[in-house]
DNA sequence: GAGCCTCGAGATCT
DNA sequence: CTCGAGGCTC
C-alpha cells in the first residue's frame, strides 16, 4: 500500500524491518511528526492515548515540534482544552499519561530516539554495556563495536548520532524534565510509598478514603491519623483544613490528588 | 446519540 | 492486520 505523506504530500516510505512509514522530503516537517508518533508508541514509551491524531493535531496547532515538548504540554492544558475534540477528561488522560512514562525504562527511551539502526533490541544491548545515557554518549566507534552483536552500522550509526549537539540538547532537557536517563535492568524496585507515613485530609474526588487508604498500604506505605513531624506525605483533596496547615508548617510534603492518581497507577 | 480515536483480541503471516 | 469494544467529545 502506497500512502502519502499527510503534511506535504510526498510518498512515504518504509525502513527494511521497520514498522513506521518516515517522509524523506528534508524540509517537511512530517519527519518530526513520525518521529514523535513512534516515540509516543506503544514499542516505545507506550503513552497511553497519545496516539497518531493528537500528535498531528498538537504538532499542527504548535504545541508539539520536539519530544521535549511532549513533557512540557501540561503548561498549555488551558489553551490545549480548547481545541476542538479536547475535552476534559482526554486532556487529563494524556497529561497524566505522560507524566507515567517519565519511569519508563531507559531502553524504551533510547529506541524511542528513532536513532537509525537502534531498534527495541539494540537498544538493549546498547545499554547492557553502558546503562545510562551519559556512559552511552561517551562511547567511541571503537568502545561500541566490542559490544557483541554490535557491527560497524549500528557503532557508526550510534556514535554519529551522539556526536550532535542538537541531539546531547535535547537528551539534557529530557534528563531536567525529569525522565528516567539510567538503566536499571533487572532491578525490581519497591513503590517509593514503600515505608512512607502517610496522612489524608480533605475530599478526594476519585477516591473514598478506605479506597485511599488500601492503596498506599497495599503499597508499603502507612496511613496514620494526625501530622507529626514523622509524617511523610500528606495526601491533600479539597477543602483541607487544619492539618495541610501543620503539615506545610512541619515541611511535610504535600501531594494532591493528581499526583496520587499518577503515582498509584499500576 | 453520533462520530472520532485508541486499544486489545484474535487472526495472519514470517 | 483487521475488527469491534469502549471512552470521550459535542
Amino acid at each position: 500500500m502506497i500512502s502519502l505523506c499527510p503534511v506535504c504530500g510526498s510518498l512515504l516510505v518504509r525502513k527494511e524491518g521497520e514498522a513506521d512509514y518516515y517522509c524523506q522530503n528534508p524540509e517537511c516537517s512530517g519527519k518530526n511528526i513520525f518521529a514523535l508518533i513512534h516515540f509516543a508508541s506503544r514499542v516505545a514509551m507506550d503513552i497511553d492515548t497519545l496516539g497518531e491524531k493528537v500528535v498531528e493535531t498538537l504538532h499542527d496547532q504548535t504545541f508539539l515540534q520536539t519530544i521535549p515538548d511532549i513533557y512540557k504540554l501540561n503548561q498549555y492544558k488551558s489553551s490545549i482544552m480548547e481545541l476542538p475534540g479536547f475535552g476534559d477528561k482526554k486532556v487529563q488522560k494524556i497529561l497524566d499519561a505522560i507524566e507515567k512514562s517519565k519511569q519508563q525504562p531507559l531502553d524504551r527511551l533510547l529506541f524511542g530516539l528513532g536513532i537509525k539502526h537502534v531498534g527495541a533490541k539494540v537498544a538493549k544491548t546498547l545499554l547492557k554495556a553502558y546503562p545510562s545515557i551519559d556512559q552511552l554518549k561517551q562511547a567511541t566507534y571503537e568502545d561500541l563495536i566490542q559490544i557483541p552483536d554490535i557491527g560497524p552500522e549500528i557503532a557508526q550509526s550510534v556514535e554519529n548520532y551522539f556526536s550532535q549537539h542538537k541531539q546531547l540538547e535535547m537528551l539534557d532537557e529530557l534528563k531536567s524534565l525529569g525522565l528516567n536517563l539510567t538503566y536499571h535492568q533487572d532491578e525490581v524496585k519497591p513503590h517509593e510509598f514503600n515505608g512512607k507515613i502517610f496522612v489524608i485530609t480533605g475530599t478526594l474526588q476519585g477516591y473514598s478514603r478506605d479506597q485511599a487508604s488500601a492503596l498506599i498500604e497495599k503499597l508499603g506505605g502507612k496511613v496514620t491519623s494526625s501530622v507529626s513531624a514523622k509524617t511523610n506525605i500528606l495526601l491533600a483533596g479539597s477543602d483541607a483544613g487544619s492539618k495541610l496547615k501543620k503539615a506545610i508548617e512541619l515541611g511535610v510534603y504535600v501531594m494532591n490528588e493528581e499526583e496520587f492518581k499518577v503515582k498509584t497507577d499500576e
